[in-house]
DNA sequence: TCTATTTGGGTATGATGTATAACGATTATA
DNA sequence: TATAATCGTTATACATCATACCCAAATAGA
């Protein structure tokens, strides 16, 4: 769509609508029309401010918002293959190979070969990989949704995250 | 984070959860755990969600979500440069260049540079951009955002809308 | 005024995310 | 057994996003 993480910071103060009397020569905030009530463009931007937080939040231990729910779901599945760990998660298998790569080599999961299927891979959280998991899930729960929490209302949170669900399987 | 547009076609139906009885060797759905209570989680799935309908709805207009924030910005906001503009919707400069040589070869807008700042570009709307934004606005409100309504109601969408926004705006 | 800095648009470039085609090994099916 | 399908993988292409840098023009400071 648009909205990067950086940028729009140029977004002045609002002004009187007549000529600026006085003051120095800042232009007035721009309009944002109808864009405002695009659901798609505050989608984005609220997505984008998210994730921003997420990384900060979560940085201690290297893990992207990606990866972490690789690893929930190594958790939570074990005994899955590459191609259904991915295929839930909407990754394309061709990409995920990089990204198992990524944590395979900082040993947070292995890779092992099925012995009824000879060609897949059954995916396997390592201890390390468990132990990382935890202290991630309390970084976020402490810090990330906690924020989350705070400026929404636990309330209006899960409303907000029922809704979203919504849009992402009925949609 | 996770999640393309392609893909997860895999989730199962939830079968009983001993031993599969009967029936193929078809592996059970598998379980989400707490990703399903990430808020980021849902927002990337929602977001990819509206802006591939988003895609759909307007695609006889060859508009991207980013090109139409742009136009509808423009149209609000006459006599802005492309700093000014690209700035407010979150785009980086040097990336904006790309994007506004797309919209001004395919003419509906145009770079003209500025009597009093010489540097500068006011971006303006062609008549053909105009007609354009007006189509696909009313694309936008009678397929996208009704849809987006139906699922919703009215209400629903209105305070998804808010907490979005202040998400983007606050967090 | 003359220089130095800043600003606006642009180019080049790299990192990342996403998408498709195709391959070798293995398994399933006709 | 011959053929097709599946799994992990490579190669590749493209879009998005980010940074460094350049030139011309404007502004600030001496």
């Amino acid at each position: 769509m648009t909205v990067s993480k950086t940028a729009a910071d140029a977004v002045r103060t609002p002004r009187a609508r007549k000529e600026q009397p006085e003051g120095g020569p800042e232009s007035p905030a721009l309009q944002m029309g109808e864009l405002s009530e695009l659901l798609g463009y505050s989608l984005k931007r609220a997505q984008l401010k998210v994730f921003e937080d997420f990384l900060r939040c979560v940085a201690p231990l290297q893990l992207t918002p990606a990866q972490f729910s690789v690893l929930l779901l190594l958790d939570r599945n074990p005994g899955r293959n590459q191609t259904e760990i991915a295929s839930t998660l909407g990754i394309l298998r061709p990409n995920f190979v990089a990204m198992l790569d990524g944590l395979e080599s900082r040993d947070l999961c292995a890779r092992i070969r099925s012995t009824n299927d000879r060609r897949s891979h059954i995916l396997d959280l390592t201890d390390k990989g468990r132990a990382v998991l935890a202290r991630a899930k309390k970084l976020v729960a402490a810090k990330h949704e906690a924020r989350l929490n705070e400026l929404l209302g636990p309330a209006n949170r899960a409303a907000l995250r029922d809704m979203l669900a919504k849009i992402a399987e009925e949609f």
